[in-house]
DNA sequence: CACCGCTAAACTGTCGACAATTCGACGGTC
DNA sequence: GACCGTCGAATTGTCGACAGTTTAGCGGTG
């Protein structure tokens, strides 16, 4: 998730990567952080200048750091102008989840192909895991184990580029999502709403899965956007 | 499709923006194009000063150019070791031709509950063109008209972030068949093979276009791979 | 009071320089 | 002959500086 570790995922590889020493990178998680806490707000202006002050480093990093959120589509750049938080209205989530549906869909449909019973396994756990976030109340932490969940289901799919577009359109609909402030739906319904998705993965049944996976899908697309039109207008 | 123009399809506006007097957009144009002709070979190292010495800048706008490419996946870099040319295998443009179908088949649906009759006339205007050109032996041009016709077909679905990944995925395309060095497929052929998919449009028939579209696509995949995989190995 | 042009401050795009790291060649060792 | 460590050249990551542009504030004008 973060940009510190790209290889976050190696694809079997014994050793991950040591933590990249790399200013730029951490400048990034920094910015990101600050993004998805609040701190920074969209359409905010980002003055590089005064971010390279703030942590004690030159421009040059700096400006890699957002170049490299430019491109995950977190900040926006105007030539001349600077960089600025990108500020996300009702349709461009609308369109977000457009996609990630299209993509997620695709990816659980070859997953159906490939997977194995430990896999269903795995991801069985992970949905009794947010039920137990749930219970605790640890809503942050749901939220990421939530998105863990579909992500390890796109993986399951085999395109590797899937999973990284998935990253991505997941970090924008956390950085969107963010500054409703509040969830969207309740925990518990939420943790539990994977069951079916978990039972249509069991028998194998690629049909069942889809129209699961769509209906999962599209109800948060619709609390959300719904919600993001009444707070904007 | 260049970097210097960025909003190169607007939406409706009068006006597009004057060539941005960006170095670093001009210099990821410049690499782009090294890259499309085979100047710039897959794997092959690309150092930032001796661009910068050929291009005559300092290495700070060369750099800039090399991470853009890098978000765009034409470049990889590896952390302190410097930035080379991607170098595709069979697997990736598989990936990326599953990506492809994945979004335009998704685009394409959405496209006929919106599309007019001018529409269509306007995407059977360029598969003529496609057909002119197949007749003129312009393969390259063809290429490029062959790629502007599916992305008029992304665009009228409404999701321009679909429509940005259609670039980028083309650019990648393109990029990966260029070092193949010959066409996978009859110019002619090529350009006939989209009166289908017209005729499926005129006709909003949704499941035939998905159809006909989807074998169209996978029928240049399994072209370009198979090449792919007898060139490598 | 709204509008316009002017001036000063702030900022971006670009540049050249330096330290730390990496790469390649060389010679030494088994 | 293959492997290992060393040394010098080349390269990356980072820094501070400068020119041109943008922005914000201010006073003048209708």
């Amino acid at each position: 998730m973060t940009n510190t570790d790209k290889a976050s995922q190696p694809d079997g590889a014994l050793f991950s990567e040591l933590p990249s020493a790399d200013l730029a990178s951490r400048i990034a998680d920094q910015v990101l952080q600050a993004i998805g806490d609040g701190r920074l707000i969209p359409g905010q202006k980002v003055t590089e200048a005064q971010l390279a002050r703030e942590m004690g480093t030159s421009r040059a990093p700096v400006r890699e750091a957002l170049r490299l959120l430019e491109s995950q589509g977190l900040i926006v750049t105007h030539p001349r102008r600077g960089f600025f938080v990108h500020s996300y209205d009702a349709d461009e989530l609308d369109d977000i989840y457009d996609l990630r549906e299209c993509l997620e869909l695709h990816a659980a449909e070859a997953a159906v192909a490939r997977i194995t019973d430990a896999d269903v396994n795995r991801l069985a756990a992970q949905v009794e895991l947010l039920k137990q976030l749930a219970h605790e109340g640890q809503i942050q932490e749901q939220v990421a184990q939530d998105y863990e969940f579909h992500r390890m289901l796109c993986a399951l799919g085999g395109n590797m580029r899937v999973v990284r577009l998935f990253d991505q359109i997941a970090t924008q609909l956390r950085a969107g999502i963010a500054l409703l402030g509040r969830n969207y739906d309740d925990p518990w319904e939420i943790a539990q709403s994977h069951d079916v998705l978990i039972e249509a993965l069991r028998h194998k049944d690629a049909a069942r899965l889809r129209r699961e996976l769509k209906e999962h899908l599209e109800e948060a697309r619709f609390q959300v956007v719904a919600l993001f039109r009444n707070d904007k207008g």
